[in-house]
DNA sequence: CGGGTTTGACCGGCGC
DNA sequence: GCGCCGGTCAAACCCG
């Protein structure tokens, strides 16, 4: 059985001057891996022709400015997507398609954003880790491929034409190739999920007979990792957690003020059983997450609250 | 009831 | 023109 690591906290606020001074300085795309204080200074002395790839970088943003979660003047910058110890590849994908004129202008539309592309290669506890909120409308097997690909809409605002494809990568299984297509149409998420009706386990007791998911439910975009791992035939501990969502939300709350009422709803939901879990976890997960992160991050990110995973229990 | 996933059907693009 | 393939739709169902 493959045991899924627990869905990292790929997301953070880094609030230090000085990082997010070279983070614009450098123009590096926040989706980018963040790196320890010590990291971030051998890197920007010792690769003098990260600058000069300058021009490129500032391409790829351009490309990638249509997943940025859009900050408050205030906020610190957010990081999407970063990795914690595998190399994260973002290539872009000018996709040569001669698209004939549709008969339906839904289907125009649906064609035409599909001009530009962002290919992203994660981990799978990553594969939910940005602002957005997904919703899957299809699975289709591939051929070549021995996995599906999934497909999700943008469901943090209605009418947004964004989507992502998420497939299961042939030369390395354990990561996932995400296919961003079209632009959200909309600013900062009010919500990070749409969580009416989201809550339900994505394993029914009815359903559940060959896998040893976590009794913890959790919003929408949990399940769509545990979905992933279903649709791969993988039987795993839950890849995420409320205690992470919770995590999230509490850091989106710094990010925008603006979301403080719906933040409170959902903390009120999630809160309480984290803190009953924590007391619980909290000494075996402290150990285990200082053991796998310590090195990978900032400390004044990883001061924010490193408790924030939970296993599952298999 | 509303928002989620699942999944078979449908449609357009493309190669032969 | 035909068939394959990928992307999307939408009905059915699930869940709190």
């Amino acid at each position: 059985m493959e045991n899924w690591d627990l869905q990292a906290v790929v997301r953070g606020c880094n609030t230090t001057a000085n990082i997010d001074e070279a983070m614009e300085n450098s123009q590096i795309p926040y989706c980018f891996a963040p790196l320890s204080i010590e990291e971030e200074d051998d890197f920007f002395h010792a690769l003098p022709q990260l600058f000069e790839a300058t021009a490129a970088l500032d391409e790829l943003e351009e490309l990638y400015k249509p997943f940025y979660p859009v900050l408050q003047p205030s906020a610190p910058p957010i990081i999407l997507a970063s990795s914690m110890s595998v190399p994260q590849e973002a290539i872009t994908v000018e996709v040569p398609k001669k698209l004939k004129e549709s008969s339906t202008v839904r289907k125009k539309i649906s064609r035409k954003n599909q001009s530009k592309r962002v290919v992203k290669e994660v981990r799978a506890e990553e594969l939910f880790s940005d602002v957005w909120a997904w919703r899957k409308y299809g699975q289709k097997p591939i051929k070549g491929s021995p996995y599906p690909r999934s497909y999700y809409r943008c469901s943090s605002s209605k009418g947004c034409s964004a989507r992502k494809q998420v497939e299961r990568s042939c030369s390395n299984p354990e990561t996932f190739i995400i296919t961003y297509t079209a632009e959200h149409n909309h600013v900062h998420p009010t919500r990070r999920n749409s969580l009416a009706g989201s809550t339900r386990s994505k394993f029914p007791s009815s359903k559940n007979k060959d896998n040893c998911k976590s009794s913890l439910n959790s919003p929408a975009t949990t399940n769509l990792a545990a979905s992933i791992e279903e649709d791969h035939d993988v039987q795993s501990a839950s890849t995420s957690t409320v205690k992470e969502e919770a995590q999230l939300l509490l850091e989106e709350d710094e990010i925008s003020h603006e979301n403080v009422m719906l933040d409170v709803m959902l903390s009120d939901e999630i809160i309480p059983s984290l803190e009953d879990l924590d007391r619980e976890l909290e000494p075996v997960m402290d150990g285990w997450f200082l053991d796998q992160f310590s090195d990978n991050f900032p400390s004044p990110w990883f001061n924010i609250g490193h408790s924030n995973t939970v296993t599952g229990a298999c």
